[in-house]
DNA sequence: GCCAACGTTGGC
DNA sequence: GCCAACGTTGGC
């Protein structure tokens, strides 16, 4: 089992919509750089993710959720309608892949990107990294285990 | 709303 | 294949 961190800013998807329906699972999709594509390649079922809120009021670690599929081509690129709709992918040859996710828990509160930045655990993850854009993160289990610690 | 960081695009 | 211009991300 891996572990992983997603970014999201919560208008658009939180641990909230998948805490509503916890035996649901939500399609993540959307996800347009290739670096974050390639890891969702590396994604496999029973992996844990973080939930990163982005751009919002409570700016940090949310909560917990589980992927459920291995990764597929992500519908929204072959859909006009979208705003992830890319020209260039066709159905032979799809450039982007979704996952899905479960629910499995929610922090009582947002741990703050401020605590993630004291965490020594985190010292060598890019997400604390000023500019950052990578909106998909592998995470070791040292550093897992490190973030996990400060929830209880 | 500002702006630094950085990925992507496109002309050469 | 270089690199300037441009667009987007994301914290503040």
């Amino acid at each position: 089992m891996a572990y992983w961190l997603m970014k999201t800013e919560p208008d658009e998807c939180s641990i909230d919509d998948f805490a509503a329906s916890p035996a649901t699972t939500i399609r993540w999709d959307g996800v347009r750089n290739y670096q974050a594509r390639n890891f969702i390649r590396d994604m496999e079922i029973g992996d844990r993710v973080f939930i990163y809120h982005s751009s919002c009021k409570k700016i940090g670690i949310a909560g917990v959720v589980e992927v459920t599929t291995p990764a597929y081509p992500d519908p929204t690129q072959f859909n006009p309608e979208s705003p992830y709709y890319d020209p260039k992918s066709t159905q032979d040859k799809p450039r982007w892949d979704a996952i899905d996710l479960r629910f499995v828990s929610k922090f009582d509160n947002v741990l703050s990107l401020d605590k993630l930045k004291n965490l020594t655990a985190l010292s060598e993850n890019p997400l604390i990294r000023m500019g950052n854009r990578l909106s998909v993160i592998p995470f070791t289990e040292s550093e897992w285990r490190g973030v996990s610690n400060l929830i209880k």
